[in-house]
DNA sequence: TCTAATTGTGATATTTGTTTTACATTTGTT
DNA sequence: AACAAATGTAAAACAAATATCACAATTAGA
C-alpha cells in the first residue's frame, strides 16, 4: 500500500513532530508510515484524511501486493 | 469507529463467508468486524471499499471516542 | 561553516489485528 | 418440528501496529 503523507504534509508545511501531535500518535509512527514501513490501522487513516481535509482514498491506495 | 459493512453486504447479498472469501480474510475477521469487536487495517478498508465500489469514508466513520 | 531542526533508524515492549479450530445460537425452509 | 445455512462466540497462537527511548544522519538557516 502506498500514501501520500509526505505530499499533504508538505502542502501544509508541518512536520513529522507537528503532525504526530495532531493525528496524536508518535513521530516515529508517522515516519515509518511516510517510509511505507507499515500500515497504519483505519481510524489513524481516517484521523489523518480528516486533518488534510481529503478522501482517505486520495492519500492511501492499494497496490496488487496488496492482494495476494 | 463504525462500519457499515452489513449493510453494504446486504446489498449485494452476500453471506459473510462470501465476502470472507472475496477479500480474502477469515470468516471471523469479517463477522468481528461487522460486531465492532475491532478495527481492520487500512488494507483491509480499502480492499472492502474496493469490492463495494463505495469510497472507504462511506463504508468507516470516525467517532469521538477515536479521537481520546 | 556552525548550529538547530528535522528526519531516519534500531531495539524492545505492549497492544491490537487476524487466523484457526471448534462449537453454540439464530434464522429460514420445508 | 426438523434440518440446513448463516451468524455469533471463545481460546490459543501468531502477525502486525504503535509507543518509547536513544542516537545517527540529513537538511535548512543564520
Amino acid at each position: 500500500m502506498k500514501n501520500s503523507i509526505k505530499v499533504e504534509r508538505a502542502k501544509k508545511n508541518i512536520t513529522q513532530a507537528d503532525l504526530a501531535k495532531l493525528a496524536k500518535v508518535s513521530r516515529q509512527t508517522i515516519n515509518a508510515m511516510e517510509l511505507g514501513k507499515y500500515v497504519p490501522s483505519t481510524v489513524l487513516a481516517l484521523r489523518l484524511a480528516q486533518l488534510f481535509d481529503v478522501e482517505i482514498s486520495k492519500i492511501f491506495t492499494l497496490e496488487d501486493s496488496d492482494w495476494v
